[in-house]
DNA sequence: AATAAAACGAACTAATATAAACATATGGAG
DNA sequence: CTCCATATGTTTATATTAGTTCGTTTTATT
């Protein structure tokens, strides 16, 4: 057996067959790695019992298992490449060297998700739920600003998250809105996410950048986070109606299409 | 010592193999390194008690943690019954309108998950990993502690982080070690993290909880958090050996068992 | 439903890896 | 120089792993 694989490593490699095949099969497993087909059988066998797949006549299948996610992730299905297309537009955006705000929300997300393999970019956000969901090996730099955690939107809000912002001077914000309006400006849902928003735009010096999914242009939500007046730039899916879009660059917001 | 390399060089280099290969073999190291196989086995041991592998069979695999728990464990299973038990003992000795530390780690974050209905507690944490694997009708007041990310162990790290625990006044911590000695006390395998967890148990008036299983005690890791006789209460799932027991008591450490 | 082929699991054996105990060498510190 | 700690090698009993055989169960086909 000098010339062979130690079993975790054969184990390991099962896995890894699993998780992009959704499937093994024993006979496959035994020509891989020309071991017998009793070998593979134990290996699956143990496998199972740590829960790592299920075992099937002839093989085995990918086990799925749903972390306490769902709220979450039912929510982003919802526009999912829209907002996916958004997030790849604006990491386009974003240089080496930046240092920018992003606030919480799905499509913010979608931004930071995009910006995964940027080594020299620095992310300071409330987006905690965009911080787990990173690739293992992200390159990265994220700073997460701390608070009061709300497990509806996943993110924090409150006096603490605040605090530290005062101390990060960021090149550009990237702001994730659930309303936007000219007369109204941007809205939130929520007052806390809103307050939180509000400091991050005040604190930038640099470029705003709003993203947002077309449902969320012309629409007021309940909380009133900040002026349409302090955004240079809006990255959205489609341009919705016809009027909308001078109106928009009269006030002096580039509009960027992510679908092009 | 007539061969040519000393323990540092070859561990570092038995790294070097693991990390690019993804797992080593006892056999293929005593013929390149040209030492016995027990002299391998050895470093491979110490490797693994420093965190940086993963013992198994014929050889060692290279640890891939995933929000502080290893992806590809081959022993972990047993562990896991472990650690939900410590958590549930642990909630259950934190009382309504208590405000607890919590530091990062898997098992804190069974401690977290525990106390998700609990209306009156609040927890501030570092452990971003738990905040998402909380149910989503939660009761819990959660606190996170920013900073900057660290994806492998999913838990908050550095000076942004540290600049908030000053104002709050915990009345108990609850502190996950990975390893725990009487001699070294508490240790961590990351300096960032060890610092953290040091600055909570500092500015803890009231009681340090410890919890980890059997496994980390008597056991040190690279980097110094704390000593030991800060700690008032050790949870663990089993008391390990004959004699280890009175001495933590001698050092006015209660050990409080979690399977029973 | 009957049958053949394939997959399975248990039991046994052989090969290999492991841990523990002991022995040896090396290089300072006193 | 001796003593001690560290590092390594050796031996041996034990544990783990892999291959084989064989009777049984499952699956597919007629």
């Amino acid at each position: 057996m000098s010339n062979n694989l130690i079993p975790a490593k054969r184990h390991k490699k099962i896995l890894e067959i699993l998780s992009s095949e959704g499937s093994v099969r024993v006979d496959d497993l035994t020509q891989l790695f020309l071991v017998s087909d009793m070998t593979i059988r134990r290996d699956l066998d143990i496998l199972e019992k740590k829960g790592r797949l299920e075992r099937t006549h002839g093989g085995a299948i990918k086990i799925h298992y749903v972390m306490g996610e769902s709220l979450y992730s039912e929510k982003n299905q919802a526009n999912r490449s829209s907002k996916e297309a958004i997030g790849r537009k604006t990491a386009q955006l974003i240089e080496d060297g930046e240092t920018v705000f992003i606030n919480g929300g799905s499509t913010t997300r979608q931004v930071i998700l995009h910006l995964a393999y940027r080594k020299e970019v620095h992310v300071v956000t409330n987006n905690i739920a965009a911080a787990l969901s990173l690739p293992e090996d992200s390159d990265l730099d994220l700073i997460l600003v701390g608070g009061q955690f709300r497990r509806q939107s996943g993110c924090t809000v409150g006096d603490f998250a605040l605090r530290v912002l005062d101390e990060i001077m960021p090149t550009r914000a990237v702001i994730g809105a659930d309303g936007i309006s000219l007369k109204s400006g941007i809205t939130s849902p929520n007052p806390q996410e809103a307050a939180l928003t509000r400091w991050m735009i005040e604190r930038t010096r640099g470029q705003i950048i709003l993203v947002a999914d077309y449902k969320k242009i012309a629409r007021v939500t309940s909380f009133f986070t900040s002026p349409l007046d302090l955004v240079d730039i809006l990255v959205t899916d489609q341009i919705p109606d016809t009027n909308v879009c001078p109106d928009f660059e009269e006030a002096g917001i580039k509009i960027i299409p992510a679908l092009s």
